[in-house]
DNA sequence: GCAACCTTATCAAAGCTGTGTCAAGGTTAG
DNA sequence: CTAACCTTGACACAGCTTTGATAAGGTTGC
């Protein structure tokens, strides 16, 4: 096994030393350095770095996702509040359960008169 | 039932008018509406917009992040490429103190120095 | 039937991303 | 020693995101 330089990684990955730089910065990769602090790209380093070329292309992302991604990774509290909000009501609005209700209706007219000073709520549609 | 306008729910959640429907534009809420096309905003969505706030606020993070995250949870094959792509990571330990990085850099090296064995392209550092 | 909402669409500006390029200086190979 | 690399840092620029403002037109309440 080997390591490469940083153009030589560029060349055989498809990315410029500018960009494996720039994915190193977000985080992405964190190739070895000699001791004088020149990158070193090993074979697991390259691998990576061609794959995430076709991670990108194949699902339409960008490196700031996966940035983001790896971050929800690593972090706990922030995935676990992400995927907390994501399963709250889940989409189709129509459906209201009986416990929001419930507490909408205790806490309507607090809420109603401290936000709306002028104007009255919608009818709701038949 | 009762909903809200627009601009009742912007008061009653913080955001902007402009800004519901930009976070409807990108997938985030989807309110009910009236017959004549009005957006209706329930309990559920006035909730999950104020939650939304404290999500993007605690964790320093964007409606983009956050639209990128439901997209991940709704598409089996981007979820399951990025996280195939993060597992082969090698992950370096939590930390993010100043010695406690230097000193891992330096384990680093070693470690890595131990994995490649030195041929042509550049000289493992000794 | 008018005032005050609502809708979509568009223009605009500020900020971030991704990328190139260049400069000043250290390292390495021949 | 010199050429050809490497390093970080900075300037730059196109393009996208985020957000506001504004326009043209529909709806609703009194």
């Amino acid at each position: 096994m080997q390591a490469l330089t940083i153009h030589q990684a560029a060349e055989t990955t498809g990315w410029t030393p500018r960009m494996l730089r720039y994915i190193e910065r977000i985080g992405l990769i964190e190739p070895a350095r000699t001791e004088s602090g020149y990158r070193q790209f090993g074979p697991g380093e390259l691998q990576r770095l061609r794959t995430l070329r076709e991670l990108l292309a194949e699902h339409e992302i960008g490196l700031g996702d996966v940035a983001f991604a790896l971050r929800m990774s690593s972090d706990e509290s922030l995935s676990g509040a992400v995927d907390d909000w994501l399963e709250a009501t889940p989409q189709r609005p129509e459906t209201v359960s009986a416990d929001e209700w419930l507490e909408w209706e205790q806490q309507k007219h607090a809420r109603i008169i401290a936000a709306l000073t002028t104007t009255k709520p919608m009818e709701t549609a038949a």
